[in-house]
DNA sequence: TGGGCATCGTACGTACACGAACGATATGGG
DNA sequence: CCCATATCGTTCGTGTACGTACGATGCCCA
């Protein structure tokens, strides 16, 4: 198609603005939130001091550090995780004696979360190099910069 | 709340910098991106006309598009996908017949990747709709806050 | 008070994402 | 020419992430 070779600015004129620019993938804030998100994940597994722990399992013990005790479905919302995807974090959690869990006095549907001891530890100690994980990821960003980035990221959840 | 509910200020003091503000993981940029990444990548599922076709599975067909032929590596290179990720994306899009692949001709360790037609086809469709799927994503912002996101998240990747 | 509807947690399937290890091949230096 | 080293693609294991379906339970209201 095209003629010979293919390449460079394939046939799709967008059709919607007039002078719009030609559509790069790498342009596409679906792609630059991707890979933003691989690096930070990256800086996160190195600086927070524990390589066993990620992200996702971090967010949940802070939240229970922060409420006590939760049920599963709330703390998902809290930290923006399917119920799906909620049951492995936590699964793991328990496996590894971080997290522990009861039956709702009230709701038998429910299974009320809260840190072990060792979880309260660790969370406790994983929690100081917290800052130390947004700063490196916020790194080559001026102070401005990295202000308005927070500030975008959270206009567009 | 404030008082006496179970907590706020938990008892790290970040000990860093003197007046920092609390420590939430709701204004960490690791945070936000995970969470902005997820629901840029909602709207791509139900925007894009294909359901079956993933944003990584796009942005590999839209290099072989434009390349007309590429070595796996190379074209993992160019969407910052792991060797071991793409080896996984790119048996489905063999799978479903949309990328076939032949031994490269100098170098027996390469495999040499291209569209086939029907390859072709769909990513010339689903090309039209791209634009559709960064602009509902950036939707809440204007049109200067857009172009600064994607300027801020270029520069730290 | 009972039936319909929502919510909670679980299970399964699919797809990313990456580290680690591996075999095959390529390449450069001695 | 041969070996050390690097690269290419594969495989394995672990951990998100979400849709869908399911059973159990709770709750509202007719």
């Amino acid at each position: 198609m095209r003629s010979n070779v293919a390449r460079r600015q394939p046939e799709t004129k967008p059709a919607s603005s007039p002078a719009s620019r030609p559509y790069r993938i790498e342009e596409q804030v679906g792609y630059l939130l991707r890979r933003a998100h691989q690096r930070a994940s990256s800086i996160f597994q190195v600086t927070i001091g524990d390589p066993n722990i990620t992200p996702t399992q971090y967010s949940s013990m802070v939240k229970l550090h922060e409420y006590t005790e939760l049920s599963q479905n709330h703390l998902g919302r809290l930290v923006g995780m399917d119920k799906a995807t909620m049951q492995g974090v936590v699964r793991r959690l328990k496996e590894r004696r971080l997290v522990d869990s009861r039956p709702h006095p009230g709701d038998a549907r429910r299974t009320l979360l809260s840190l072990t001891t060792e979880g309260q530890r660790l969370i406790t100690k994983l929690l100081v190099n917290g800052p130390a994980v947004s700063r490196e990821t916020l790194k080559p960003l001026t102070n401005q910069e990295q202000r308005q980035l927070l500030e975008l990221l959270s206009k567009i959840i």
